[in-house]
DNA sequence: CCGCTCTCGGTACCCGGTTATCGATTCTAC
DNA sequence: GTAGAATCGATAACCGGGTACCGAGAGCGG
């Protein structure tokens, strides 16, 4: 599955929430595809993919639709991560709500500033770096959340690996060389804003040069 | 242009810095490519694309790739962009240095916490909600940052795009509606998440089936 | 100086993502 | 009940991003 197609089905899922909080109970794939800025032809291939049926001149149950979406990205289980980096960054990510919408339970929170080891935040204590690993281990952990200083990620995410982590969520601005079979997922906060920007000047390249090409 | 091209020309970038703190100034396209999962000759036409010349047997000057790729994506100028919301998310954004690598020049902020205003983050006085429209139409302000709860996120970006902001850089869990014409940028961090999820549950079914297929 | 090798630049090809099309199905209206 | 409209499911056609290939030029070794 390709990232544009991934994305797509995520996209699916939020628009589906939207609706039904507005007491709709069905959606056609020509209402899923406009916000999508594709056809509905194509919505119809992806639901097709997930084996999921619609009906003629009624469109898609949307209480299916959100069920096979979330199965397939498994969103459904509660795979435990730790967050390690309880900056303001991480804090941000403690108290919001997208671990169990991801998926995922966040259960413990690490950080080596003496100041923060022993605080709670949401309820979660703050535990001393320093026994990630063990706890980790213990735990079964092999997921985590990386929200530290770019130079010190990589050897956290060493740390991380060898404690038995699989799967590694990255907010540093950095490329983390980590073994084969273990996933990285990079959050480019700042990717986001260049592409911000981008948008921005081509907008204004077209105005200059005219709406009429 | 595709977000998958652009993306790749964020990634080079990136990369080039990486390479350019290691003493490089030259790299060749399939040097490039390998970390892109790409081949060279994608790279190469995608620098073509730039009108960049790269010279045989010797690779790009990563001088030339940085400047041009740079000039593509306007990172090098400074447009003012005012963030709304100083939470933890939107502290940890002030407190980070993408703005500049991003060409953007953050230069106001905004909260409604009548315990945050006038306090400062960073150097820069936390503003009244109340004044931003004026605030943002006497100094030009045309990008806006949103860290804001997802209920009151359209509202606030109603009153921005009326003072003047024609790009939206958004944090919250919501679609946007906007005016045509107005940019929006979503930073949908729990979609990185639920890829993650994904990516997760897709090893996990390969190696159950086993790697010989 | 002369090949040899490496890498670029351009072109042709290919593949898969996207769209278009059409028959099939089901709901609505009268 | 029947006609008609709407929408799905499947298939075929299209298109553009990606790859493969090849000729050209630049450095290197002898
Ligand atoms: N990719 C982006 O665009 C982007 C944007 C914003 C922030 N960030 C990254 O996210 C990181 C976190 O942002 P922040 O604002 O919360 O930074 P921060 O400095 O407030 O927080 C970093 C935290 O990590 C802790 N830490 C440092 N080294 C550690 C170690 N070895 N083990 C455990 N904990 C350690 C520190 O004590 C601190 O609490 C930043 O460093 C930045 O690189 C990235
Ligand atoms: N998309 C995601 O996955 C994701 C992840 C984390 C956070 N977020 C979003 O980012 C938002 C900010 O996160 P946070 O942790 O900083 O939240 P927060 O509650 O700490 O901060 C929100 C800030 O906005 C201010 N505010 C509220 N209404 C305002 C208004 N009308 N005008 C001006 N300021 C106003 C509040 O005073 C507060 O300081 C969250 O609400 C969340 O939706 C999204």
């Amino acid at each position: 599955m390709h990232r544009e197609t991934l994305q797509r089905y995520m996209n699916y899922l939020l628009l589906l929430t939207k609706l039904k909080s507005e007491g709709r109970a069905t959606v056609t794939s020509d209402e899923l595809a406009v916000r999508e800025g594709v056809t509905g032809s194509r919505v119809r291939q992806d639901l097709s993919a997930l084996r999921i049926l619609g009906k003629p001149r009624q469109g898609y149950r949307i209480a299916d639709l959100e069920i096979l979406i979330s199965s397939m990205l498994d969103i459904l289980s509660a795979k435990p991560v730790a967050l390690v980096g309880i900056g303001n960054l991480g804090r941000a990510l403690v108290l919001s709500d997208i671990w169990s919408h991801a998926g995922f339970d966040l259960v413990a929170l690490f950080d080596n500033d003496p100041a923060l080891i022993g605080t709670s935040v949401a309820g979660l204590p703050v535990r001393d770096a320093a026994i990630m690993e063990r706890f980790i281990q213990e735990q079964g952990i092999e997921s985590a959340c990386l929200a530290l200083p770019a130079d010190k990620a990589q050897a956290v995410a060493d740390r991380l690996v060898d404690a038995g982590v699989r799967a590694l969520w990255n907010f540093a601005l950095i490329d983390l060389d980590v073994p084969a079979g273990i996933i990285v997922e990079n959050q480019r906060l700042e990717q986001g804003l260049m592409a911000l920007s981008f948008r921005i000047a081509k907008r204004n390249q077209d105005i200059a040069r005219g709406p009429q090409d």
